[in-house]
RNA sequence: CGGGGUGUAGCUCAGGUGGUAGAGCGUCGGCUUUGGGAGCCGAAGGUCGCAGGUUCAAGUCCUGCCACCCCGACCA
């Protein structure tokens, strides 16, 4: 491809609304252009590179016997109600009606639609395990998109769909798509870990998450070096831990004016966090007055709350609330002089402290060296609190690390969750009606995309790992107005297609800086460079990646190329 | 959906106290230049997010709306 004629337009300047590498890189350098929030095309350059990322996906699921096919994208209304989640999924399903007044929804998964035609053909046992995919546009109208292709509310994604007659037998299907999602994030150069996680809204038994290593993910897996266990840091159990026996001292009640936050009370009192009792008001769905107790240098996990609560219907408590409530200010909410009426909830991590700093829901005092069994007495333990880094392994209690991710692939253990209500059945090698135990598999492609920039790139640009890459090669000529460097370039250009090199020529009349700069904002790893050094028979290789420079002879450059890119035989 | 921010040329932005719009980059024409975002000369390019209002006069003041970005609860 000759960038001259090529539908690639990078920019000098950052993007003002891009903060994320990715969006930021990926807008600058003219591979995706926004059209509304969480809405991009992809332009030819970016599309090359999504093919790619598809095409190994796509090599990958047919490696494993899985079957590609493409449902639609405009979903009648019925099938959703038969599911329920047409009331159910809310308003992030995007909803529309045909000029007969049918209801539609654009797709944002496909579990109800693929049930629906499997139970059409499939009735007897001899016809699984069954596993069918597709690769395709789906439509979410998220609350809030973000980071560009990170959140779309339109984006490009893999969803597959297992069958089975039973739950070992789908136990295998899911095991098989796990090995296989592994070896699609190894093949593509992006770094994963495969994690634990909620099954969440979709429901079923159990659940992995492959998450990105990124600073702009928004989940957090603590996994642990020594046993090898991953999961996203909201499953992570935490127990209870026994304190060494401290002495237990006489309580007292200690002036604190105006002392608001954890923070500030440990240094007013010169006691650690992990002495005080912090105490958080929730307002639940019926509008109850939650209080949640956890060690002050502890947060609370609101997914943990909610899997405890058993609803997300919670909230936290308003200034007002909390003076209506428990007659006093935030920062002096404590365990003492509470209504009756107030619900209370112990957090794991408060088991067994002793000399416990607690506000008494009296503003400006809190008492000190508060114990358990003589000042107070426990209620209801639960673990609601968010882990951390250097918090037992709940496999083999040493330390955990944390990091942030972004989630690229998520496979469930459904069940008959959708089978069941949709009334897909088959027959079974005993004659018994069964509904098929299923699961459901999605890789989000585009999202793969910025996560794999997120992953590779320097200040300058992007640095396409070559399994990705929109080419392998780009010949830079630096003059195109000198004869020598002009047809030099073209000869290689003509050379590398003829070997099937795929290769963009930047033949713009442009300034050696100027194409060098670009060069390094597009991030095709490897180059050859065309300038002065053609004189003595010479051009230069650089690789983007590494740095790396070389000269070479004109007449082996394409050749060293093809090494490079593996594909000389 | 709550909180914060921003909308002016293709892009990045500047436009005290109201007086009819500017720069840099990009684009087009010309000359010079060519190994890390070149120089000079000339030109084109705007419903100042939208709708009302105040005023002799609104990018600027007032009201309402819309869009986009960022922070919080969901998801690939």
């Amino acid at each position: 491809m000759r960038w001259s004629r090529y539908f690639l337009y990078t920019s000098k300047e950052d993007p003002a609304d891009a903060e994320a590498p990715s969006h930021r890189l990926l807008l600058k350098a003219g591979f995706i252009k926004q059209v509304s929030a969480g809405i991009y095309e992809i332009l030819p350059a970016g599309w090359r590179v999504l093919k790619k990322i598809e095409n190994t996906v796509r090599e990958e699921m047919d490696k494993s016997g899985a079957q590609e096919l493409l449902l639609t994208v405009l979903n009648p209304a019925e099938l959703w109600k038969e599911t329920g989640r047409w009331d159910t999924y809310g308003s992030e399903l995007f909803r529309l009606k045909d000029r007969n007044e049918r209801e539609y929804c654009l797709g944002p998964t496909h579990e109800e639609e693929i049930t629906d035609l499997v139970r059409k053909y499939v009735h007897s046992y001899r016809q699984l395990p069954l596993i069918l995919y597709q690769i395709q546009v789906k439509f979410r109208d998220e609350k809030r998109p973000r980071f560009g292709l990170i959140r779309g509310r339109e984006f490009l994604m893999k969803d597959a769909y297992s069958f089975d007659r039973d739950e070992e037998s789908a136990k295998m299907s899911y095991e098989s798509m796990k090995y296989t999602y592994e070896r699609i994030f190894k093949k593509l150069n992006l770094e994963t870990v495969t994690a634990q996680a909620s099954v969440g809204q979709i429901g079923g038994s159990y659940s992995h998450e492959f998450i990105a290593f990124t600073e702009y993910g928004e989940a957090r897996v603590g996994f642990c070096k020594e046993c090898g266990y991953a999961a996203n840091a909201e499953i992570i159990p935490l127990k209870q831990i026994l304190h060494s026996a401290e002495k237990e001292k006489p309580i007292k009640k200690v002036p604190t004016p105006g002392v608001k936050t954890i923070e500030e009370l440990s240094n007013f009192l010169g006691i650690p966090p992990e002495k005080i009792m912090k105490a958080v008001l929730y307002i639940t769905n019926e509008n109850k007055p939650l209080l949640v107790l956890i060690r002050g240098d502890r947060e609370v996990d609101e997914n943990k709350l909610e899997a405890v609560l058993g609803t997300d219907e919670f909230r936290l408590a308003q200034d007002d609330e909390v003076r209506h409530i428990l007659k006093t200010e935030k920062g002096f909410i404590g365990i003492f002089n509470l209504p009756p009426h107030v619900e209370v909830l112990w957090d794991n991590s408060l088991y067994g402290v002793k000399n416990l700093v607690v506000a008494l829901n009296e503003p400006d005092y809190h008492y000190i060296n508060v114990n358990p069994g003589r000042d107070f007495t426990y209620g209801d333990f639960v673990d609601i609190a968010e882990v951390k880094a250097g918090d037992p392994c709940p496999q083999c209690s040493k330390p955990l690390e944390v990091k942030k991710g972004l989630e690229v692939g998520h496979i469930f253990l459904l069940g008959t969750r959708y089978s069941e209500p949709m009334r897909a059945y088959f027959t079974d090698s005993d004659g018994k009606e069964k509904a098929f135990v299923m699961g459901c598999y999605g890789i989000g492609i585009s999202r793969i995309m910025a996560a794999l920039v997120d992953q590779h790139h320097d200040e300058k640009g992007i640095k396409w790992p070559l399994s990705v890459a929109p080419f392998e090669l780009e010949i830079l000529c630096l003059n195109m107005s000198d004869e020598a460097i002009r047809k030099t370039a073209e000869a290689l250009y003509k050379e590398a297609l003829e070997k099937n090199i795929e290769v963009l020529f930047d033949d713009r009349e442009e300034t050696a800086g100027f194409k060098f700069a670009d060069a390094d904002l597009i991030g095709i790893p490897y180059r050859i460079v065309v300038g002065k050094k053609v004189k003595e028979g010479r051009v230069e290789i650089q690789e983007r990646n590494t740095g790396n420079k070389q000269d070479i002879p004109i007449s082996n450059a394409i050749s060293y190329v093809l090494k490079l890119i593996g594909k000389e035989k």
